[in-house]
DNA sequence: CTGAAAGCGCTAACAA
DNA sequence: TTGTTAGCGCTTTCAG
């Protein structure tokens, strides 16, 4: 393992010049820094990171920190800052924090400690009030949720928008009694739920409080919640799931049910994944440009790690109404006794 | 930001103390222990990791190279292992090589220059016979794929055997043209193609070598794949996909032709995954235990840490057979000749 | 344009 | 039981 103090030696320079040529740096003769280069392809010396990042105080990696990586919103957030981080030398610190805010304080620590550039972070709510107080020695990029005050960059849907565009569809297409299932844990959830409740009120549709249902995002929750839902008389005529895990465990419950989708009961969600074309019949749904927020989010942090003091940025991205099968028109279903009534075909 | 020296100030000790009294080493009154910890607290100090690793030549983070998160085997993977990493206090770097040899090669070398604590990776195949020539100043642990002489830990499926497995159902099922698309960049591929063949040569049924197809492990390349095999006539009556990607693509193209599961053809594949349960009919498949391989991963590594001259251990896990509805008896199916012959339900 | 020297914050001999 | 000291490998003033 060479290290720095070699390769000066084997070029007759010193470690200064050799920092300096690495660092692409200017004031090198033409030819010193041939020499250095030349000894460092010699020796294969590669610059240890650590120490570099302890004397610099800066380091090439960035933390990511979000609630579940099996979420495939995440999931594909992930893919996406990591392919920009690659690109512009960084790597990735991933973390896992499942909603918990203790979890998220001791990795917030942790990437103090580990000396991180930056962080992309998705918070809890209880956590992003916090947020504004604390002080960290690294900028942070806030993803999927809002922090309404702080002073750091975030890029996140237009949740508000989305869910009123999702149940808008839902009361187009015919259907009255909308049950929603929301995250309860993040902003998110809420201002879906706003979203949701603006669309039925402005259709003067009544709010009914039993049809609404706050849970942990998780695909068991959202079953649970399902089952409950089904449970009611009058059923619910249609159900929208705040997220792709909410909507797994909504799918597994009408399953389980025996009812049909959207004949029984109409699905709409948010997220595509790689099943919700595949089902039977395709979830309608707001897909969000999930490589986009993450390319964004990486590429803004990688902005202010550059400019530090440039000015705050929001980001609202769009979502994008997917209609299909699960919210076909309720006067278009062959009903036991609109059959007749109803064209074939 | 305090620092150990100042933590040593505070408690009227020297640094070489508070070193210790924080890496739990013996020799220590109490007394001073306590002092030390008091300072600690008081100052809300946290140990620099970076120096920390930079002087001890060891460090609390763990490498995992995997081809693409977005695969949901590498994703449930990645959650088993960064929980388990959490556990022992480390914490994961994530890399994505997309099977990119070239890729692989600079994650391999940016563990070294980050000077992880070790590595878990699912090399290609071109990667795994380099592997055993190399020289790593950490373990590696191999996951998913088998490198035959290589000198370190390992674990993976019994992939024969689950392929085998997998054909032979089919077979019981009556299913005799059975095609089979494998992943062409990772060894599992090949070793699953092999029980793919063996199942079908035990039961003297002809293998036809355009039935078999080895792709990229993408969805995109599974469909296409499974596009031609779908053109070719006769059809395949049941295929096999090597993964979850693979047969997303299978799916998708099965969907978009029209054709029904599995009165027109068959699927049986690798990997629960959130929709597997989810589409109609639920699809038949090896499901590997995904946590425990990656739990099991981490294990070894962190065994290995603690003990760098322990034998070499290679876990084979078993997968488990899900037969569902994507392959039910082929005599079973109500054939538009055959109805009245079928007792009903 | 280049080198000497001073650390970044921590740990681990070695002394005391 | 505790302190002194010498770095880990690198960057970055400051001189020259």
């Amino acid at each position: 393992m060479a290290t720095i103090k070699r390769v000066a030696e084997a070029a007759g320079v010193s470690t200064a010049t050799v920092s300096r040529v690495l660092a692409n740096g200017p004031h090198v003769r033409p030819e010193v820094r041939a020499r250095v280069l030349a000894a460092v392809e010699a020796l294969d010396y590669r610059p240890n990171l650590v120490a570099r990042s302890l004397r610099s105080q800066r380091s090439s990696t960035i933390g990511l920190i979000v609630s579940d990586i099996r979420n495939p919103f995440f999931t594909a957030i992930s893919r996406a800052v990591e392919d920009a981080a690659y690109e512009a030398g960084y790597t990735v610190l991933l973390c896992n924090t499942d909603e918990n805010p203790e979890k998220e304080a001791i990795y917030l620590q942790l990437m103090r400690d580990a000396n991180v550039a930056g962080v992309i972070f998705s918070p809890t709510r209880q956590t992003s009030v916090m947020l504004t107080t604390m002080k960290f020695n690294f900028p942070i990029v806030i993803i999927d949720r809002s922090v309404p005050d702080a002073p750091m960059d975030s890029v996140l849907l237009d949740n508000f928008e989305a869910a009123y565009q999702l149940t808008r569809h839902l009361i187009d297409q015919g259907y009255r009694r909308i049950a929603g299932i929301f995250g309860v844990m993040s902003t998110t959830g809420r201002e879906r739920r706003r979203g949701f409740e603006e669309a039925l009120r402005e259709s003067d549709i009544p709010l009914i409080p039993e049809l609404v249902c706050f849970v942990p995002a998780r695909p068991e929750d959202g079953k649970e919640a399902t089952m409950r839902l089904l449970a009611q008389t009058p059923r619910p005529e249609a159900l929208l799931a705040s997220n792709a895990l909410l909507a797994e465990g909504a799918l597994a419950a009408i399953r389980q049910s025996g009812l049909a989708i959207p004949d029984d009961i109409a699905l709409a969600s948010f997220d595509e994944t790689p099943w919700t074309a595949l089902v039977e019949p395709p979830l309608t749904l707001i897909a969000q440009p999930t490589h986009d927020i993450g390319a964004t989010a990486t590429d803004l942090l990688l902005k202010r790690l550059d400019d530090p003091k440039r000015s705050i940025r929001r980001v609202i991205l769009k979502g994008s109404l997917m209609a299909r099968g699960s919210t076909t028109p309720i006067s278009d279903r062959p009903k036991p006794n609109a059959r007749a009534r109803t064209a074939p075909r």
